[in-house]
DNA sequence: AACTATTTATAAGA
DNA sequence: TTCTTATAAATAGTT
């Protein structure tokens, strides 16, 4: 249909054959949209040029989706199939990690130890008498910060004082509230500022070991079937 | 086209109906099949019949689930968002949780203790030491109990080697053979049996620490975005 | 399903 | 791209 018959055969010529590609797409929505009216079909048309350009036709009672959704039904192809797999092997995998890590966290608890011979224990005793040297020695670093930082602040907080006071010997004229320095320094000096200043640095009370939260993810309620 | 024109209005003579459809389908599949090999395009084309009746055209290089995917990715529709976003909800979920377990694991390992205050520290510690114990506890059963069998096995060897004995004299008439039993007997009792005959069970090797498959996983590479 | 008058699509050219 | 137009192709109505 045209000034004159081509052969059904690709264009070689990228220019002719866009230009052809664009009219015979136009053709080919007007016959879908008018076989959808005249017949009352559902119809999804996806086109792709070979530059790549995209275009689609739909019936317009539906959508595409819907189209292809029934498509799978009729023809049993499951379209999504892997990509699905994909994710649910992924899925898996995150799943085992995660089981690998309790099991591990467990037997670092001293729980499930029923499977580990001596040699396995030993590595496990060794594991943990490594760490709690670092986690003492992280302890006691945290320790003598703070009572550096607290020296510190006890140092600044008496120097105010001294200025204070000093200020009020220079305002005040009055020798009743002639206040010595040195009185005072020495009763902030022979005090034991941690114990009472700071009770809570030294109370090694029995606190909960750390459970973050690890349990009840109820993603197994998720329902990942396509059916 | 045609001995008449026709209005593009659904046809309401069913028999009329479905004839046009079935010569529409014909014409249209044969246009998208001209467009796909003049053009160089892929196309896919779904069609039901108002009776239901499916038909598809696909472009012979590719298939339907391949145009589906490129139309997914190009229409930036998601086709099946409520099920993928659960899943990825549900694969974040995971990867959340299996980094807090590896933070614990690290911590319990020594690591990463910046963020802790002398509480938790002090928590840690003691989770450590209860563990600590338990494993040793543990460790101390499975050396008694593998020394339990070996002494059962001793025995049994030696009630074994009394029986030989025994056989060989009421066999053998030759006096030069005749063996005393309780000789035998010392021999086996003043031995230090574990040390030499079962070198490993006190062999308290510096093992490496126990270290399951937790990292090199790979699945970041799993291209689960529809970009 | 075949025929064919007619309409429609489109190839080539502008 | 879009328009034009000669011609090929599709198809509505008929058999």
């Amino acid at each position: 249909m045209g000034r004159g018959k081509i052969e059904i055969k690709k264009i070689e010529n990228p220019t002719n054959r866009q230009v052809t590609y664009s009219k015979r797409r136009a053709g080919i929505m007007k016959k879908a949209s008018e076989l959808t009216v005249l017949c009352d079909a559902q119809l999804s048309l996806v086109m792709f040029s070979s530059t790549g350009k995209f275009s689609e036709y739909c019936s317009p009672t539906t959508d595409t989706k819907s189209i292809y959704d029934r498509y799978q039904q009729v023809s049993g192809i499951n379209l999504w199939s892997s990509q699905y797999e994909k994710m649910q092997n992924t899925l898996n995998h995150l799943k085992e990690i995660n089981q690998n890590l309790r099991k591990e966290i467990r037997q670092r608890n001293g729980e499930e130890l029923e499977g580990m011979d001596i040699k396995e224990l030993r590595g496990l005793e060794q594991t943990l008498e490594e760490s709690i040297r670092i986690v003492r020695q992280r302890k006691y670093h945290v320790i003598a910060t703070q009572t550096d930082t607290y020296k510190k602040k006890l140092k600044s907080t008496r120097e105010t004082y001294r200025a204070l006071i000093h200020e009020m010997e220079m305002k005040d004229e009055n020798p009743n509230y002639n206040f010595s320095e040195e009185n005072h320094s020495r009763v902030y000096q022979n005090s034991i500022p941690m114990a009472t200043e700071c009770p809570q640095m030294f109370s090694f009370r029995v606190v909960q070991p750390i459970q973050p939260n690890l349990l009840g993810l109820g993603y197994e309620s998720h329902d990942l079937s396509l059916a």
